[in-house]
DNA sequence: CACAATCGGACGCATATCGTCCGATTGTTC
DNA sequence: GAACAATCGGACGATATGCGTCCGATTGTG
């Protein structure tokens, strides 16, 4: 089930709708979210619904690999970032990428905010690689001293879901590019020292639960 | 069609299921968001569907009452912010009550975000009414200098719906307050001096399409 | 007590999605 | 280039959900 293999006794023709399916369920995630019907994602492709079905057994298992691809290219972004060197900058780009991903793609941000069902082991994983990131990009801001002493790693993440619904309100429109307004207002927050002290317990790691 | 009133020669059940229909309707907005179904409404103020109807012709008329309920209700709170003597903490005060107020109905926040169909006028009448009181609030606290020159009263609008999806990422818990820590980093990262100069053209106001 | 106002919810209609199944098509091999 | 197996498309039956109406039953009120 990983990817297309030159020579699998798969015909050529059945790879390639494999690969389109992939990138049109790719971009209608992004566009609506996970909540995309087989039949929607297999016209986009150019095929019909039995294909879609034979070539992954599930609609599940297709958006499952979809989005796995999206958090391994977040995995990429956070090791291009950790190698930075001011911690500061490092910190900030990757929160920036992270914001501009969940904007990018609906789906991406209704899977990193899903805390009901347990996820695959493969998303599981990627999930604790890009906690671990964020944490050592996080550190080493705050060794630096750029990045205030009460914002935790965990607050860093979730401040990088702050900018995903401020496009409107109340009759003012952001403009296309106007969440990064807001995403800069939140690193002027968190940049040491900060005047508001945090208050309420700090957000806590969700075990991965059965 | 305003409320109820004590000798309309309306029944008193009738204007007792009126009262139950509204209150359920808010609680499903705020818990499902528009989306709701008139069954469930219904079922939720103990009466059937029929009565629905016969109270107010159309599910979408409901539903306009319930969310004007809301604009009303954050029209006072603007009113009150606004008599406070600190620029600064009223502002602040103002944008954590708006931010809070989108988290506590999920329907006020898709209603704030509209920017499809055009609202009714009355809603575009508390729409104005709040823009208003956003822009007096924000321009005392920049003559005040506590606010940064470059975040207009638009920008502090959007701002507000900021902490609306930031209870997980990716495995983390923010736990029942921990918006409030979003709204607390982005408060002080409007404060003056900014540090990093906001870039890319400010919010504007959409005119109140046809 | 009588009657009009009101009620509940079954009903008909419409829409949407799922996953399967099978006759038609096409890539591949000899 | 023929023959066969792999693959394809999309119609199909099942299921679910929601809207707004209609009418026999109920209930408030004068």
């Amino acid at each position: 089930m990983p990817d297309l293999d030159p020579a699998s006794g798969v015909r050529a023709d059945a790879r390639q709708n494999r690969r389109q399916l992939i990138i049109a369920t790719r971009e209608a995630i992004a566009a609506r979210g996970l909540d995309v019907s087989a039949l929607d994602i297999a016209t986009a492709a150019g095929v019909g619904v039995g294909t879609l079905y034979r070539r992954f057994g599930t609609k599940e298992a297709l958006l499952d690999y979809a989005v796995l691809g999206l958090y391994d290219e977040l995995c990429d972004t956070a090791r291009a970032c950790l190698e930075r060197p001011d911690p500061w900058d490092a910190m900030a780009e990757f929160v920036l990428e992270l914001a501009g991903a969940h904007r990018d793609s609906r789906g991406l941000a209704e899977v990193t905010a899903a805390c009901e069902r347990p996820p695959t082991p493969e998303l599981a994983q990627r999930t604790v690689a890009l906690q671990e990131a964020v944490a050592q990009l996080t550190e080493r801001a705050h060794a630096a001293g750029d990045l205030r002493a009460d914002v935790t790693w965990q607050d860093v993440l979730l401040c990088s879901r702050a900018a995903l619904d401020t496009d409107h309100c109340l009759g003012v429109d952001a403009g296309p590019d106007g969440w990064r307004r807001v995403v800069m207002v939140l690193l002027d927050g968190m940049r040491a020292p900060g005047r508001t002290p945090l208050q309420g317990p700090a957000p806590q790691v969700r075990p991965p639960e059965a």
